[in-house]
DNA sequence: TCCTATCAAATTGTATCCAGTTTGGCCGTT
DNA sequence: AACGGCCAAACTGGATACAATTTGATAGGA
């Protein structure tokens, strides 16, 4: 596993929902992503965070360097208990990491972390790849020798991690490349997005990944800094998807876990033999995504 | 305007954060967005969804359809009072709104409907043609003899209400076109964005277009349609790249409008003769996005 | 012994209540 | 008369209390 988990800089930089600028006429409410231009900030201190925003990067993070296992449930008064905090602010954690797909939450049934599916994991990957080939593009075309030196820091500090053994400090800050690189790009709703998908993928190496390839990929990042200062867009994008091809085939996506979709894979059945209870979970089915 | 925004397929089919499946082992809390393949079921009853869901797309469509302009306060007390719930129920709408970027929340002050600047609206429209152009590549290697019926059928639909002069479900079909699109390409993430990003394209609209341009766009969809049934995907991807240019081309993004941000508008002044609470101010903005 | 139905514990969903913050108005001072 | 500060009303943020639903267990019957 390597290079595409990522939690502080989107985390920190984005006091989401409920940041904003305080005198402002103007106003989106895209996350607040701040522009390479002006110190990025990756890693605002924790503690002058919102409780809910703090609260949110400890369980963000905790997902993304896998101490929060997929499937993990995610009671709410357990969540408040160790946190010190009421249940109205988990369920506005939860709701927000509802919303960026890395855990899942059901009615009456409470929250868990994400189990992407061999299918999600698919089109997870393709997402990226559109996303980031023209966030690398736009990237090559706009970067300044600042950002540059920025990135290459990034990386370094990355490596050094890596090397001293600090595995989830590497992992962390493999993410922040790609996140980096996303505000370089200078479109806000890309960065949200790719920021989205580079989480949603730590879940799917903790799923997918096979047991032998502990490949890390600073030297990569490494090279891809290099291309992008040599300003060839087209190279660029051929080394991006490259990388991230690479990340690909470290997955086994080929034989879909043991537990699938239990609706699929009775789907043959007419009326199962059950009781009633069976109708319910087509009717709540009615809305859902269903592959194939 | 026309041809952008979209409402009902997003908001039906997606009961958002508590939706989902009941008896799977397999989940994937990306929005359940239902394939093509399965009667896609555009728009469910909405008595027959949560009330949470069912407010949530009230206020989705009244936004898009303009009826609550850019700016607009949006008030707990009034909105719980309309719909007949507790603000409990109204601050977790307004939290998936603020989530999709279709309103902004700012802490203490409420939320109101966003007014995304000039800048904005580029980084939108620009999202928008890497995520459709991706899309509409992948449609026209994917689709079926039935998706191009359906997609004919919509396109029939949105002609016909705008000729009958019903333009707020004309506005509404337009959008579900490029869903639909969307759903051909069978990527449930990049069907999310784009129809965040729709909804956006709706609001920046109504703020920016100028007002001569009432043109409607179906027959540009026809055209879609047609260039992907032939299969050639460069050609398709073509057409689509100057569909969407043509919206941005009834924008008027050059000057921004009066109201921008106050802090952009009087940067060149040094310290302002207010009060001390300037800066708070200045603190509340450190974590935010800072264009230029 | 196995199956079914009823019931209770646990947990989430919703409403209400209290606290903190903002904001506009009023009053005193200069 | 104008400016600055104080105060109260309004509204949002958070916590607690109550209602609804699920689910596992237990008792009854075939």
């Amino acid at each position: 596993m390597s290079c595409l988990q990522g939690a502080a800089i989107m985390r920190g930089s984005r006091p989401p929902t409920n940041d904003t600028r305080p005198l402002s006429g103007e106003n989106m409410s895209m996350p607040a992503i701040p522009s390479p231009a002006s110190k990025p900030r990756l890693r605002p201190r924790l503690d002058q965070l919102k409780r809910a925003d703090r609260i949110y990067g400890h369980v963000f993070d905790a997902i993304l360097e896998q101490r929060l296992p997929p499937g993990t449930k995610l009671s709410e008064e357990a969540l408040g208990e160790i946190f010190g905090v009421s249940r109205t602010v988990i369920r506005k954690t939860l709701l927000r990491l509802a919303h960026e797909g890395v855990i899942s939450v059901r009615h009456h049934h409470g929250a868990m972390v994400a189990t992407p599916s061999a299918e999600d994991a698919r089109q997870i990957l393709e997402a990226r790849r559109v996303a980031e080939l023209a966030i690398v593009r736009q990237a090559t075309r706009m970067i300044t020798r600042e950002q540059i030196t920025e990135l290459q820091d990034l990386v370094a500090e990355e490596r050094a991690s890596f090397e001293r053994g600090d595995r989830g400090t590497g992992i962390r800050l493999s993410g922040e490349f790609h996140m980096l690189l996303a505000l370089v790009a200078n479109n806000a709703p890309l960065a949200h997005f790719v920021r989205g998908l580079i989480s949603q993928t730590s879940l799917i190496i903790s799923q997918y990944e096979v047991p032998g390839s502990n490949i890390c990929s600073y030297d990569e990042h490494a090279q891809l800094i290099k291309v992008i200062r040599g300003g060839g867009e087209e190279q660029a994008v051929r080394a991006m998807d490259a990388h991230l091809a690479h990340i690909g085939e470290r997955l086994n996506l080929g034989a879909e876990k043991a537990s699938t979709d239990l609706r699929e894979v009775f789907a043959h059945i007419v009326n199962g033999p059950g009781r009633q209870r069976a109708r319910s979970a087509a009717a709540a089915g009615a809305g859902e995504k269903k592959r194939t």
